[in-house]
DNA sequence: CATTAGCACTTATATATCTCATGTGCTAAA
DNA sequence: TTTAGCACATGAGATATATAAGTGCTAATG
């Protein structure tokens, strides 16, 4: 491919991600100075090379999942936000209020807003959490709260009936005894420490241990399994792309979306922003995935935007770089 | 109307619901066992008092919004739950260790998945809840956790930094004072309390009080707006609807699911369970909603279901009369 | 040798026309 | 009161036709 080649094929590549229809030999002409059957030798070639196709024989040119990656690696620049949309995400990002987490969420939110895509944020269990502290606060008519919080700052709470003579002050002393011996316990491993360490010493003195013992092994437990967590937005944005005219199509793609373990496919990702393109999303072949991981302050997860083929690449990996240097700065503040 | 109207306004719609086909004089003719004249005559009359409709001069009949809400109040009975269902809705109910509201939600979720309409759960402020215990959990490197628990056993927590020479062992100290003279107050009224009791009290001892007060009125006004809180469950449930069968009308409804204004309005509900149809939602004219407002142990909000306006009516307010009995039991338990 | 004009050919899209099945209303007979 | 019979209306589907947009190829051009 020489450099007007090239050229050619970046003017394809936008022009049917900005108009969606297949681009002609006519259509080209001006911008490039050459008559439409030097442009048509040309497209010729392109398509001999893989990069663009036709949907019939006397169609224009639609990019071809190789024309798209090639653009996307060597044609394409990611694009600056505008002031608009880096206002939205840097108040989200300087609040200080916000849990990381839930900050991410909000920016994802906000992206899928802004681009007309789905975001989803895959948030890992938080697996370098350790245990921060155990509370139990008593409730009206024999109900507690049991709260669990991390050196991160992640609180689960959880709320028990205690009806069967169990009485408050041993649930009180079982807690104190739970802080002295298992803070700093990566959470992952609090339970097994309850039911090996703890659990023997409180035998001795609680008179109902073993109630006792499940209600904390129940709160420990909820905690771990609520860990793993899917945020979606935009779901139905797809809804919002022309391409996606015939129902059956758009049925099949948001069953997708509540589709558990091809949504948990989504979240391996290498370093950096990676683009996945048709096929190569193992997800669904007419969509687009770009993603990126994360790792702030322990809490590690990925993120990945859902969209048409003929997404607005440059747009999209400007906005997931940029998050990625906040979310960079945020973690180095720590 | 006289019996036999009744009846063959009862199959109508019944059949309406079923097959989403206009009805003709033919297919009723067999289970009638009249001529289709007859039955035309009959349907001619049901016609002309509203009741049905004709989408053209030659079609078959449609129930008319008349006629379905006529069904719904005279001609149907709510319909048992069959064992599976049941079985599942009660593995909710009687598991102890849910929240009311997390129950809730949880049953909508299902129901939205059985019955493939959309569910959402409008919770309201949880105005009767009173404050049980502030905490302050310090985590690393400068920052704590601020928790807020009410009498029924509602949760939140918010994580801020302490850099600025605000001392622990003085949060520790303003959150005893807050434990000792405001427990047991309103929720709602807690941000007032805190500024016009507690802070005069604190600004003697506490240095930093200022900083201080702050991050406990943030804390509690986290509070207060978080609860108000809307949880859908199946938006895209509306794409299994053989009727919605263009794209422009999906597009149109879905997209008030995110109109918050419009969502708020499906609060607004009388006792026991009602049936909107229609125009009669004030969301939009080519759904039905079905309401009911629950009021669990303080916590108060309503319940729908969003479906086509043929919905199975028996079948959505069977369910809704159940979980409303279940819930009461839940309520006298406490 | 790269570029271009010209032309035959292909296909999607839109529109019109026709047929057929389904259903209606009305009249008159049972 | 019920029914048979018939003229009429309409949507759905199939088929035909015209048109616009685009292609590939060949031969001429600078």
């Amino acid at each position: 491919m020489d450099e007007r080649q090239k050229k050619l094929l970046k003017e394809i590549v936008e022009s049917y991600i900005n108009n969606v229809k297949p681009v002609g030999s006519q259509a080209l002409c001006k911008k490039f100075k050459l008559s439409s059957a030097t442009i048509r030798n040309e497209m010729a070639l392109l398509e001999k090379l893989g990069y663009i196709e036709k949907n019939h024989v006397s169609s224009g040119r639609v990019p071809s999942e190789k024309g798209y990656k090639y653009y996307v690696d060597y044609l394409m620049k990611p694009k600056e936000l505008n002031g608009e949309e880096m206002l939205k995400l840097q108040t989200i990002f300087h609040n200080q209020q916000l849990q990381v987490s839930d900050a991410i969420a909000k920016c994802m939110e906000i992206i899928a807003d802004i681009t007309n895509y789905t975001s989803v944020v895959l948030g890992k269990s938080s697996s370098d959490n350790t245990l921060q502290q155990v509370n139990i606060i008593p409730l009206d008519n024999n109900q507690v709260i049991a709260l669990v919080c991390t050196n991160k700052g992640i609180v689960e709470n959880k709320k028990f009936n205690i009806s069967e003579n169990i009485f408050l002050d041993e649930l009180v002393k079982t807690c104190d005894i739970i802080n002295k011996m298992l803070i700093g316990t990566p959470i992952d491993q609090v339970s097994e420490r309850l039911e090996f360490e703890v659990k023997p010493i409180i035998s001795k003195t609680i008179r109902q241990y073993e109630k006792v013992y499940e209600i904390f092994y129940d709160a420990f437990n909820d905690f771990t399994k609520n860990s793993a967590n899917v945020f979606f937005s935009g779901k139905t944005n797809i809804l919002k792309q022309p391409e996606y005219d015939n129902i059956e199509e758009i049925k099949r793609i948001v069953n997708k979306f509540e589709d558990e373990s091809l949504v948990k496919k989504i979240e391996e990702a290498s370093e950096g922003v990676n683009v996945y393109i048709g096929d190569e999303t193992e997800f669904d072949p007419n969509v687009t995935i770009i993603k990126s991981k994360y790792n702030i302050n322990g809490e590690e997860g990925t993120i990945a935007i859902i969209g048409p083929k003929r997404m607005e690449y440059d747009r999209v990996i400007g906005l997931l770089e940029y998050i990625n240097k906040e979310l960079n700065e945020v973690d180095e503040k720590n």
